[in-house]
DNA sequence: GCAAATTAATGATTTATTCAAG
DNA sequence: CTTGAATAAATCATTAATTTGC
């Protein structure tokens, strides 16, 4: 039943994006529109309203929570499969302390899925082992272990000998 | 592309965070601490080390580009904002903040560090009449709004068989 | 088949964090 | 240290699906 999302006079409770509406927002979406700006959701309203009525902040509240509730859902996969891997970690150290070291290089990064254009992507890369010239960190690694902060895992840590951030 | 990282060969070529790891990290990150020293990254390496072989030089460096690419990417976004005169998306935003609580359910407010002076906490009261200023915020609200419609501003009156009000 | 009741989706609001500027 | 700006997370509220009993 078409819900006749415009009927004016009465009390317009909340937008009903018409399916033509709502294709063209997740192709937007699909094609990587994140946090329009102001422009661009004139734009995108302009374009949408042919369709049926429509307002801006619908468009910037749909972008909004399509995004969150997509990371939202990538969060929930990857806690997933946080819990699977735990579990194989567990597995991995019984057997490992059962049966010595067998050069096993059990490898997790099961991630298939790859995050479309989000951020996130901690892999940098670098030379494994400094051989001779050692860089900063090596040397500031090895520095005696002057004092342990107290609050590491606690939170706010405040950042003591901070040059210029 | 990917020269095969763990094939045959033992050695690994870079350190691959496990998604545990990945989660402590940033959970750290978040809390608060940007540049461990040397006891930190100690206990942090000893930490995480129980989810997956791990160095104290990856975390260094991974707190060191973490940062580096969190402050980069907040400049582009900056940058983007800056240049263009940021209409109306977040004028959305604003106008959602207009609202007065209509029922507070249940609040549940942490406050972190104590505030001094509480005699402003959130006035975005921003009237219809703008004043003409400087700032981008006083641009968005200067703009002809051809969203944030009126009836936003105009708050509509709940439903009848609210629980209460 | 159909509505009332219940549940799932999703639009709209509020709150908490974050960074940088003053 | 305070404040402005912006956003993402969390939450509220309403509509759509669906289940259920008849």
């Amino acid at each position: 039943m078409s819900p006749a999302p415009n009927s004016s006079s009465s009390s317009t409770s909340r937008w009903c994006p018409t399916p033509e509406q709502l294709m063209i927002l997740e192709e937007m979406y699909r094609a990587g529109t994140r946090t329009p700006n102001a422009s661009q959701i004139q734009q995108i309203t302009a374009h949408l309203s042919f369709y049926g009525k429509i307002e801006g902040k619908n468009v910037f509240y749909w972008f909004q929570n399509h995004k969150a509730r997509d990371r939202q859902k990538l969060r929930r996969k990857l806690y997933k499969q946080l819990q699977q891997q735990q579990h194989q970690h567990q597995l991995a150290a019984a057997a490992a302390y059962h049966n010595h070291n067998h050069n096993n290089t059990h490898h997790h990064q099961l991630i298939t899925t790859t995050p479309p254009n989000d951020h996130n992507q901690y892999h940098h890369h670098f030379s494994s082992v400094p051989t001779t010239s050692s860089s900063a960190s090596s040397a500031f690694l090895h520095q005696p272990l002057s004092f342990i902060s107290p609050q590491l895992l606690s939170k706010k840590a405040p950042i003591s000998f901070s040059s210029k951030i």
